[in-house]
DNA sequence: GTCTATACTCTGATAGAC
DNA sequence: GTCTATCAGAGTATAGAC
């Protein structure tokens, strides 16, 4: 019931690794210094290799900590055997995940090239693996003939860019409602892929 | 016929221009010196500043130039009036407009963040006017029935995230030939904004 | 137009006091 | 764990010789 002493909240590591996030979606890892995190964390820039061997150190655990906490969210998810409604919970899953986390996606999408080259490697294969969960989906779909969709590499590589593609307009209190957005995106999604017949 | 003397090709501005493109496309704005720029050129760093005035300024003339070049490319292209044939036209001029020249795009795309505020405006306003070119076909295509798209500028930018992410992943003398590509992303296009009844 | 040299600032990272 | 001080290097940009 009392709470520890001394703990007024989450902890500096974690405060750094949000500013960071925020900075890095914002301006872009390179042009963001360790004093900037710093001066938005409180501290000074030295503190911060308290908790970070290196800038590089700090990006790749950001970036690789958000693919495990996406792999593991979809997971769960639990996928329906059916390729348009797995196309359908992987849609609502996709943009809904990246609606609640938008600086850490906005940071896997656009610094993989800073990146150096043990991490590139490494959270490289995470991010692939997320893109096989849906291109696995496709692959089924266009076997079973539940889709239209000649390659399903292509397919899931245009899908994905389109659904990402939210961030980088989406803002808060916007026209349309979050619920909204979602259910257009989907409708799109399940069109794209629709076999000639129609879509039902 | 003959050639002027000590002309050995394209002038110092010009490979400079080009490796910046280059450069930039590759690692970013940021992560990128104007040492990097001279050396890819052959020449000293402070010589850039013959051509260029900023870091900024050489930044800001690329992306302005590939956007006038593309406004102004899509212009003569005259595109049908049927809004189908329209949709079709656009999705494959740009693919292949950005196809041919993959490191503007990329700059122009990724490094709209690292534009300083009066270049911010300038160069934004017409990354606009060329949305509203593919707007203005889908919301044409969505009163006459051609199309279902309930929002059209919500239907554009997922179009336009969905084209030009193939940049991200399009090497030369991949599997797939260009044409190939194109024909897939244009099919994909067209039936996502397809009315119920069918594609034909 | 390019070179060399340089001014000045900022960067990532370290050391030692508290 | 944070602070202050500091280092070595790299960054943009300028000046003057050629």
């Amino acid at each position: 019931m009392a709470r520890l002493a001394g703990v007024t909240g989450k902890d500096t590591a974690d405060r750094a690794r949000r500013a960071a996030a925020e900075l890095f979606a914002r301006h872009g890892y390179a042009a963001v210094s360790m004093r900037d995190i710093a001066a938005e964390v409180g501290i000074g820039a030295g503190a911060l290799y308290n908790h970070f061997a290196t800038k590089q150190d700090l990006l790749a655990e950001l970036m690789e900590d958000h693919m495990k906490r996406l792999l593991a969210a979809w997971e769960e998810e639990s996928a329906p055997d059916d390729p348009a409604e797995a196309l359908e919970a992987f849609t609502r899953f996709h943009m809904r995940f990246h609606r609640n986390r938008q600086d850490d996606v906005h940071v896997a999408y656009m610094e993989l090239r800073s990146l150096e080259q043990p991490n590139f490697h490494r959270i490289e294969r995470l991010r692939s693996a997320y893109e096989t969960e849906l291109e696995q989906i496709i692959a089924k779909g266009a076997e079973t003939g539940a889709f239209h969709a000649p390659e399903p590499k292509i397919a899931t590589m245009a899908l994905i860019a389109m659904l990402t593609g939210v961030t980088n307009w989406y803002r808060q209190g916007g026209r349309l409602s979050p619920n909204a957005i979602e259910d257009l995106y989907v409708d799109m999604a399940r069109r794209a892929l629709a076999p000639t017949g129609g879509t039902a």
